[in-house]
DNA sequence: AAAGGATACGAAAACGGTTTCGTGTTAATA
DNA sequence: TATTAACACGAAACCGTTTTCGTATCCTTT
């Protein structure tokens, strides 16, 4: 009932010859005579033999894994660019390894450190808020110098030295403003993260340019930070008490919608009364009321990308030592109009 | 600059002892004197060594991975099981490795194949819908047979012997047409999906039951099928100018968004004219406006007890042949009320 | 002093493949 | 007929560990 997996020997057992023999036979080596390499090649298909995995890698020093690191996966953009990760990745033969850092920073090295051990050939991840913070990155520079490649999307970072994909969230947030100046706004409020990323920051600068660019002044007092987690209450109060606006910008879409639901409340009418634009162009956009205008990421072609760096990495000679070995893709964000403009 | 990996058998070489010495040492065998000990694992330390853990996996058979199989990765539930899992593995030490079967039967097969093949020690995995359809389980008898242990959750089949972990669908959607008749709703509809899927399946026959238990005629003019990806338009037309309700219960969320949204534009006041609840409590039910009461599916929960079982099972001797070894762990479902009700 | 038992280490096999190199047999060539 | 080349296959090393077993050395015991 219960038929353990046939291995070389056990064919090569059977069929009287060398364990080197039957190999051969399978990979239709001319070494072999077309006799023999029918009788094995058909012994194995009855057997239905497949080579061990494990073995393979340990003898080749090549696992065709690939480890993805997120901070999260019970998210739209994470998940989208995963995908894009994923299929380009079994297309070209690998599978995919996840470890969520859980936007911590230990955890972000002992996953590092687990996969690192012969499990893969290459990460690709997006670094931790945690990490991020702290601005240490000595897990990456083990990772690399010992000759693995590594790419990082999205949330990246200056520090080391390697392919890089990104998101020109800098243009995107000023053609953002400038389509709400463009559209008659005036005073346009920019709701952001509390905790440190390099791309809350890339879209705070384009936030300010292109109030510059059009002879806006910048008031701090319409920039709201806001944590991760928070109630509707507190956005509340700072909100609709203490600003006065007509339009919002926001680093991610969760805070527009949660603005537009208390705008909502208020009576006040969107877009004709103030407009929303979010950043990520997830599920919550297309199926909010009204739906929201973002500024689409474009993550599974980010994680296509990243696959694709990766593996050609993996797969050929590369000067590690030389800066010009590595490249930083630039992925064009768009602007997705829906209702809520 | 780049130091490659270093192994046993540089560290013997070095230290000018053999490597059995020194595996033994790192191991603290006190077959080993106390001075040489001491000595290599100083050693050890110093160049940072690690072992290789497909070395590790090879003499061992056991890799320490679990294979994931889930139909879509961009869908908040599977990834909420997905961090059950993952949180859950490696707290035992398991790294996770996942394949999406894009609802493609063959995508699933050759996922698993490539996995079975010695890159896992077991499985936990949905099936994807084209699996169910077709009902051709071969691929998940074959894994059994290795001895491969195998968890299913949520989109499950009689037709294989292992273990799975449901939720009580059933009941869940009984519970919450009892709550609508309860709160005075007469007619309620019922929207679902057009393809089988399992978790359908007991959806409506708990929709049906519930109706039957309060004497209310099952009318299937009030049951909408509909596919997928669906535009308003497709909805509109049967939603509003055939059917006549106060009520919907919903097989997912998006469906009950969509209609929560036309029922908005068509004037209709909710819960006052018209109530929804959905299943699956994600992201939409709670930034949707009205808030969407639902189901919840706790799918943490079940991520966290489909990889305890399957451990256990990697870890643990048992009779593969008695199907008393097999469990079907069933999750409890709860009613999360919110505006629309 | 001879025998016995610790002690501390090394050799080798094993996990399941791949690959290099050597060699016996046959067939072609001089 | 002697030499050589082609053919078909096997032995063995190797990837990086773990683990069993064998043994040289030294110390204790009678």
């Amino acid at each position: 009932m219960i038929r353990k997996k046939v291995t070389l020997k056990d064919i090569a057992r059977e069929l009287e010859v060398s364990v080197s023999t039957v190999s051969k036979a399978l990979k239709n080596s001319n070494e072999i005579s077309r006799d023999t390499r029918e009788k094995i090649q058909a012994f194995a298909r009855l057997y239905n033999y497949k080579p061990n995995n494990i073995a393979i890698s340990l003898k080749n020093k090549r696992t065709r894994n690939i480890g993805v690191i997120i901070p999260d996966i019970v998210h739209h953009f994470f998940t989208t660019v995963f995908r894009g990760i994923e299929k380009y990745a079994n297309g070209r033969g690998y599978n995919v390894i996840v470890c969520v850092s859980d936007e911590s920073f230990d955890k972000e090295v002992i996953n590092m450190e687990m996969l690192a051990n012969g499990s893969i050939d290459g990460f690709i991840m997006a670094l931790s808020a945690e990490t991020q913070d702290k601005n240490d990155f000595n897990h990456l520079r083990q990772v690399t110098e010992q000759g693995i490649p590594l790419v990082l999307f999205d949330r990246v970072t200056e520090e080391i030295v390697c392919d890089k994909v990104v998101i020109n969230d800098e243009q995107a947030a000023m053609e953002a403003v400038d389509f709400l100046v463009k559209s008659g706004k005036k005073r346009i409020a920019l709701f952001t993260t509390e905790s440190y990323l390099n791309v809350r920051e890339k879209r705070e600068r384009g936030y300010r340019l292109a109030l510059e660019q059009n002879g806006i002044p910048y008031d701090k007092n319409l920039v709201l930070r806001l944590p991760f987690q928070f109630e509707e209450e507190d956005l509340s109060l700072p909100f609709f008490e203490t600003m006065d606006f007509d339009a919002v910008l926001s680093v991610n879409e969760v805070f527009a919608i949660r603005g537009m639901r208390l705008a909502g409340k208020m009576g006040l009418r969107i877009p004709q009364d103030v407009s929303f634009i979010g950043f990520t162009d997830g599920i919550l956009s297309k199926y909010s009321m009204p739906t929201l205008s973002s500024v689409a990421q474009h993550g599974e072609q980010m994680g296509e990308v990243a696959a694709r760096m990766l593996i050609d990495k993996v797969e050929n000679e590369y000067d590690e030592t030389d800066p010009n070995s590595y490249r930083t893709e630039v992925i064009q964000a768009s602007l997705v109009q829906r209702e809520s403009t």
